[in-house]
DNA sequence: ACTATTTTCGAATCCTAATTCGAATTTTTT
DNA sequence: AAAAAATTCGAATTAGGATTCGAAAATAGT
């Protein structure tokens, strides 16, 4: 299995294109390069991306400001590679844990458990980041960001796997179903990741049951 | 029915005393307070606290950025009596609409899709406002803002009156199980607010029915 | 070893918004 | 009417973070 820095390089390889990412020749701008991104993501667990300062990011890997700006155009266009970075990490894990034929056998019920504890698990290990990045959309409205796609790609898998499974339901009425049992679970998430309210917070043991237990009946599941 | 403008006077005359907010001694003070609070509440629904400066604030009324300070200590004892104001505005909305004894022989369906059409509406009508305040709020975590007050509260005006009618849960299930149901409902619309997701946005006509229909489900209520 | 290219450094510049402050204006008191 | 108090004005100040830029340092090529 490979390491997070690692696994940082591989996935990196795929968005290096990105305008506003500049380019590269010699190792030593490759390594400042990955260390920003890393000390971003560590950063994002304390601060927003607005209480994030250049001379934070810098500082994190005893850099300067300017060679910040050697390596990114701007705070934006860092920003953006940083959010492609994470949420192509997400995307893979979910193309691998949700293939269809993994889970022909499952019942519309298990797969709703699946869906909560991995979905709770990517909002508690990557909190941070992800309240950061919601925060940064929520001042650009409209703006279709790697979070938001990342959020959407999901939702149709799960749809696509569960509303052949609602066979209780009309035919035209299970993806709709699906897809408003995702905008609860997301709500929820969002919610507990930028506010931390009561009663169950992010890191109680009973939020993913509870959760299944409300989506499952919300898709008329039969109780388990 | 006191106008808008002639209610924010008898709401903030409860707040008055607040640290931050300065004296008034002659009406037209009064009159910059009030037409400062009033031009917050409406600036507020085209962009958030952060983006919304002093200087739009005093352009709003024709005042001075100096007459702004002449009235407040800072932006943020400023905000904070703006979200007094409205909040209160809220309560006593709740106080009037959730009185035990007018709902004493109703449902707890009938009584969820009361609780789903009045928090949709408050999130419909002041949208803006509770964005900004939300946004606000997570850059201080942890602080106990008036909008969570306001929440919290109708929480418990909520659990008061659907946990006893729980009666096919065990009684020590049943406060539980309608805070969970809350959180689910904040968690949407906090969402929508926020974050304008599909399926359903704030402005579906079918918002209430599919809320009301997932709080009634994972209650354990009757389909209606 | 020397030259050319790349990269980083760190101070300076730029920008923006919150806040201050002395003067001008308005209102109230004598 | 004059003096005192309250209020507003609007330019200046302050603060803080993003970005730029020329010089210094590091690396690659000959």
């Amino acid at each position: 299995m490979a390491t997070s820095s690692a696994r940082t390089k591989v996935v990196l390889r795929r968005h290096i294109r990105r305008a506003g990412v500049l380019r590269v020749v010699q190792p030593r701008a490759e390594a400042t390069r990955d260390a920003l991104l890393d000390a971003g993501r560590r950063l994002l667990n304390e601060r927003d991306f607005d209480a994030m300062s250049i001379a934070d990011l810098a500082a994190a890997n005893a850099l300067s400001v300017g060679s910040f700006y050697g390596r990114f155009r701007d705070k934006e266009a860092y920003f953006a590679l940083l959010q492609e970075m994470v949420t192509s990490e997400w995307t893979e894990a979910t193309l691998r844990d949700f293939d269809v034929r993994r889970l022909a056998g499952w019942s519309a019920g298990r797969i709703v458990r699946l869906v909560t504890t991995q979905v709770v698990n990517v909002y508690r290990n990557d909190r941070g980041f992800i309240s950061a990045a919601l925060r940064h959309a929520s001042t650009h409205p409209g703006a279709w960001t790697p979070l938001k796609r990342a959020g959407a790609r999901f939702a149709n898998v799960v749809t696509a796997l569960l509303a052949p499974r609602l066979t209780h339901l009309p035919r035209m009425a299970r993806a709709a179903r699906v897809r408003f049992a995702m905008q609860l679970l997301y709500g929820m998430l969002i919610n507990a990741v930028l506010n931390d309210p009561g009663p169950l917070n992010l890191d109680d043991p009973r939020l993913e049951k509870e959760l299944a237990r409300a989506l499952s009946a919300y898709l008329g599941l039969r109780p388990r």
